[in-house]
DNA sequence: TTTAGCACTCTTAAGCCAAGAGTGCTAAGA
DNA sequence: TCTTAGCACTCTTGGCTTAAGAGTGCTAAA
């Protein structure tokens, strides 16, 4: 079977419609609404033969055709047509992206909210990623009162952490002060991974005491930044999950929320997408469990050409695709050059 | 009508047995399943009168009855009897808090946690507050490769607190560590709320250039240690709401949803509760929107005799109180405990 | 190749009925 | 006076039937 023009835009009539309506869509529907020109009985024909290719289906016979996940797929590839926001909506975005935001997670967090608010779907923002940075700074600071001390650290993304610890006694603030220059000067620069013995030998070579405690210290420093906890996932909009009429079962919703909850499958649903640029998962494409009925569209953002983590919409396979992607371009590009001002 | 023995007995019965099948418990039922030594009949008389002092309510003629709200509260103020956890369950709790947790925020995440799995219920944290605390340490680091520097700020409850703040092109490092010096004097001890002008001016007769970025960072310092900003609210189990039986409406369920997205709803709940103490709060006594099908119970912990937060549950008013009051017990017991040795 | 016409299928809502659960009332018994 | 057996009554639930409505697929004619 062929896909001519007609079937083509009898395709995207189908798939057009029950976006909207979110019901199974006959003949007679698409003959009225869309004037193809043709009477029903002929739009019958077509939907039959999309129907054997797959792009179709049927819950019942004597029910309209929904698109099946490769109708989707043929519609989102090939005849979906772009949709531009508003300028008032871009304008709004950028706007949204000016108010002062210094720290990163901000941003971020800012940015998943933004497009949940403006998609009704539930949204994601992950990042920063972790590869490719180095330190930017160390210290470690006294806390007076107490027997500990506060480790903090700063990468080149811009993600800082900190930790308190516990010190030995005899450890001065000046011990700590002096630890946190030597430490400081061989650990700048440094990418994460390179944190091994050698560092810790070099270091030990300047500072004749405290061994243990540098020893600690470059461990806590492993353990706060380990990859993943760069990769922060930002959540927002759950709620609209169950707005969506397909989802009034509470079954799915149940499998839906059950996979929001773990981050390591969220993280890996994003991180699955190849390198940069616009992805859009359909349904059974989604490998992971309780989603399948899913579609997730997610998008890279960038500073200085470097990828620096994801963002994305997770809806019904019955997305307003273009619409979710337009939002999500729009989105990632205000947030791409906000991080740029951010990095400088 | 007076509360006699009997009524109490009945009354006891019927609570028990809704909570435990979530089904409309009838006359037969009791007379079967809780030996009180008199006929089906006779309960029957005994609910009616239950029904009618506004203790009990029927969904229908010919169903069973169920606890009103007036019924729960009956039940937990005068009925229920205190269950013990098993020796095993309280060593778990506190085998979990003998992890190195040396964060706040980790101990409170954590907790949230374990209070959700041990109940099945949602659970909240919250804290630590702010209130009472004092600046324990301020420094501004610089960062090194831009023009920006990180403030960090601990208090004495043990939040760490950082923001990344843009900084003139004239400051160098020995400015920012200089400065730091100055504010840890001058600030150091402080509380929150006396970072006022009179300490600004004290300190400009220190450090006689770099006013507007002193005034910058007391600015900050303020932002960032606002006082919502430390009742922080951990929240776990949001998925355990769909497993109650009482919330398959899809509307209920999104009620909770939307009331748990609003954090300042959350936090005026969890902070109704005067001072310190148990409480639990039932149905419509909830006086927040969405919740008042649900039950709250909640109690604080302490550090040195202090209040330093809260934790609790939410579930259906059809709660396992005893369960639930038990393990918030436990927790909050094992919690203050760990806080206890956190802040030495 | 297109389309009008029509029989056919399937869902949905409504109505009805029988079964089951549980009640309230009454009258007899302790 | 309190308790309880007995019974009629009410209300929900599930199953069944029916009618309406939507939409299809097929056929035959244009």
């Amino acid at each position: 079977m062929r896909m001519d023009e007609r079937k083509k835009r009898v395709l995207a009539a189908v798939v057009q419609d029950y976006i909207l309506t979110g019901e199974p869509v006959g003949s007679r529907t698409i003959a009225r609404r869309y004037n193809l020109g043709v009477s029903p009985a002929t739009i019958r024909n077509e939907m039959a033969d999309l129907e054997e290719m797959g792009l179709l289906e049927q819950p019942h016979t004597s029910a309209g055709r929904i698109p099946s996940d490769s109708g989707y797929r043929y519609y989102v590839d090939c005849l979906m047509a772009p949709e531009k926001l508003t300028p008032a909506e871009e304008e709004y975005v950028r706007r949204r992206y000016n108010q002062k935001m210094l720290e990163i997670e901000q941003v971020l967090e800012e940015t998943a909210r933004l497009l949940s608010e403006m998609t009704a779907y539930t949204a994601v923002a992950l990042g920063p990623y972790q590869n490719n940075a180095v330190l930017e700074q160390v210290q470690v600071l006294p806390v007076y009162s107490t027997n500990k001390a506060l480790l903090v650290a700063i990468t080149s993304t811009g993600l800082v952490e900190h930790r308190l610890f516990v010190i030995p006694e005899n450890v001065t603030p000046e011990d700590l002060s002096r630890i946190s220059r030597v430490l400081n000067a061989k650990l700048q620069g440094l990418a994460l991974e390179e944190l091994r013995l050698e560092v810790l030998k070099d270091i030990y070579r300047e500072v004749a005491e405290h061994r243990g405690l540098i020893k600690q210290v470059i461990d806590l420093l492993q353990q706060v930044l380990a990859l993943e906890s760069g990769e922060k996932v930002y959540l927002e909009g759950i709620l609209n999950i169950l707005s969506q009429p397909e989802f009034k079962n509470l079954e799915k919703v149940k499998d839906i929320l059950a996979f929001l909850e773990r981050e390591e499958a969220l993280r890996r649903i994003f991180n699955a997408a190849p390198g940069s640029g616009l992805t859009v998962r359909i349904g059974q494409e989604n490998k992971e469990e309780g989603i399948d009925k899913c579609s997730v569209v997610t998008i890279s953002y960038a500073v200085e050409g470097r990828i620096r983590g994801k963002v994305g919409l997770l809806g019904p396979t019955r997305m307003h695709y273009s619409r979710a992607i337009s939002v999500l371009q729009c989105v990632a590009d205000s947030l791409s050059r906000a991080l740029e001002q951010f990095y400088r």
